[in-house]
DNA sequence: ACTGAGTGGAAGATATACGATTTCGTGCAC
DNA sequence: GTGCACGAAATCGTATATCTTCCACTCAGT
């Protein structure tokens, strides 16, 4: 489900046949652990217990928690500890927002780049997500739906647009297993809109006009989150 | 000339009256060196040379650089070590485009929030630009460049946002002492495009209007940019 | 009971030590 | 003279050890 392209400042993943090190193993663990959801925000993570759990000394779990917390995915305190990052409100509007921007620009950067084939990919993705709903599988869903942006995003050639994608997308990931990710009155309009999305990409559209398409889809669901939690003042 | 407001996604340094632990005095001397130019690109980081210079041992300043490193200021091979990130044209032009969009969403979103002494401020750090052009001094003129924009973006309450544009600016730093960061032929149609951004918000324009001048005044940069090879240590 | 100083344990921060990997120079064979 | 092999130095990777800090709990004293 990442990138298709390689990533400039993701740091690298070293090559693929030589065994990677302690560090890395430790990141690769707790990042997919948070993802996942198997550490829940706010989880205490302690050093010396995942050094113990994966055999190895604190030193490399100390690395690889910097490195989370340098993505937002974990906060740290000093002489305190480290716990996975607590998302909030506030935080969670922030990224939706941030990622309606950082999207529309990509996709509309990428309007002029996308082959017959790209399109039919999104498109049969739009189709497996309207078979979950059908299935009443939301865990799937929200599955499809990354994998829906990315395949659009990743045809931008702006590789530093798509970083910031991808954090944005990993600090979403935290959430992925509460509550609110999955906002059930948002399904039906959300695969009509990427429809339409295909659409105006399809149709050669105005750049900017697929833009605004990209971002108002986006922007549709914290909003529909927060008025379904609060009606604003 | 940070932001007005906290970051959340920025790592805490800690509150100010007591001694910074040892990876974050680490941190702040490769980050500063590597801002202000000491390290240039390509520039080979070796980890027991830094902690002998800093008085510690290795763990503190491995800690730091993997921090530079999610950061995309350093790169990092295994086994063989860190140096200062290179930048090249192709990075350069992506920061740039990026920047550009996530500064239009940034001050478009804070367009209706702007008081008049923000645009006072503004306007009076473009005059002083204008000055340092009239002074000859490309330094200071970028220093202003850089402050000039904050001020306007930091008045945005998406935090998300705004660390994206932290991040950017930090890339963008390392090339800041190179010569190719000050654009002769920029310098009078930026601080113009500057007064046009600022009528634009005094007079409540539409913020999609706001955003799109915002884009264009970054975007118009790096076109103007020329490739130049950077010395190799 | 309430408050606050003392105290012990848990966990983080850092130093040191040693093993592993890469790099680079040197010398020998061809 | 060229190229390969070997080895030493440099540097990274990780484990272990030690010191510090924080937190919770206890136990006077009021």
């Amino acid at each position: 489900m990442s990138g298709r392209r390689p990533r400039t400042a993701a740091v690298a993943e070293s090559g693929g046949t030589i065994a990677p090190s302690k560090s890395q193993r430790a990141y690769r663990l707790l990042h997919d652990r948070i993802v996942d959801g198997t550490y829940s925000p706010g989880f205490r993570l302690v050093l010396d217990a995942i050094g113990r759990e994966l055999d190895m000394s604190v030193v490399p779990v100390r690395e690889a928690i910097r490195r989370l917390e340098a993505e937002g995915l974990v906060t740290f305190e000093r002489n305190i500890g480290a716990r996975v990052a607590e998302i909030d409100e506030l935080e969670y509007h922030d990224t939706m927002e941030t990622l309606s921007y950082v999207e529309g620009a990509a996709i509309s950067l990428a309007a002029g780049l996308y082959s017959a084939s790209d399109v039919a990919a999104a498109r049969a993705i739009n189709d497996e997500m309207r078979q979950s709903l059908a299935d009443f599988d939301p865990v799937r869903f929200t599955a499809l739906n990354e994998a829906f942006h990315r395949q659009l995003t990743d045809v931008c050639p702006n590789q530093v647009l798509g970083d910031v994608i991808d954090t944005c997308w990993k600090r979403l990931a935290r959430l992925r297993q509460s509550t609110f990710s999955f906002v059930p009155n948002r399904a039906v309009p959300a695969i009509d809109e990427h429809d339409a999305i295909l659409g105006l990409i399809e149709e050669g559209a105005d750049p900017r006009r697929i833009e605004l398409a990209v971002r108002a889809h986006r922007l549709a669901t914290p909003d529909a989150y927060l008025h379904r939690t609060q009606p604003k003042p």
